[in-house]
DNA sequence: GAGCTTGTTCGACATTTGTCGAACAACGGT
DNA sequence: ACCGTTGTTCGACAAATGTCGAACAAGCTC
């Protein structure tokens, strides 16, 4: 089955903000965001596989990233440019790792 | 008792994108980022007046508004200015009706 | 083909969240 | 002092969400 990667501007804003809303996420995010396409298996920030699928999926479904398989592996990437068309200014002002007080 | 306005800079980010990330608060935000300062009484989203506080008082912990009471309504406003201190670009990338495609 | 690796999917579960009505509190006007 | 207006708080409740282990699927290597 496809991946179920929609076009952005059909998924509500308040889809793109809840997925970013999350602490594990923002961290795969970020961890994209640095380090361009990855694969899933890398991004391990202390969560069950079945946990990362899911946040994996809430990211692609939102939008925010695409995935592309190769092998028994799927490599993960943000949609950096589509973003910032449609939402400049978001990622910068979310991935940003403290912003100036 | 105090309204609870926390320092922007001590909420977590997954907190105020939380706080954006529903359909009744963020057009709270919209009405407020246009109208300025608003009587609470004035923002009806075809919720109830619990759902309504509930809501309002979601923006204010997560930063967003401050909360000013004169006599029995209480007047709600944008923190713009800190919120684009610290996250640049959010507001605008959240706030515009219908971006560009 | 057997076995390993890499991910996804499927319940299950606890927590959080959005919603409401009702009760309460504070203020202003008559 | 009463009453109406304006909001908040208090359960209650349903729905969504994050988490996991176990089962499953697909691909690579020996």
């Amino acid at each position: 089955m496809e991946p179920h990667e929609p076009d952005l501007t059909a998924v509500p804003v308040t889809a793109v903000l809840a997925a970013l809303a999350d602490e594990v996420r923002l961290q795969i995010v970020r961890a994209l965001a640095e380090g361009g396409e990855t694969a899933c298996g890398t991004l391990d920030f202390g969560v069950s596989k079945a946990t990362r699928s899911h946040h994996l999926r809430v990211l692609r479904e939102a939008g925010l990233t695409r995935t592309r398989a190769a092998g028994t592996s799927r490599y993960v990437r943000l949609r950096r440019d589509e973003l910032e068309k449609i939402y400049p200014g978001l990622l910068d002002a979310v991935l940003t790792p403290r912003p100036p007080a």
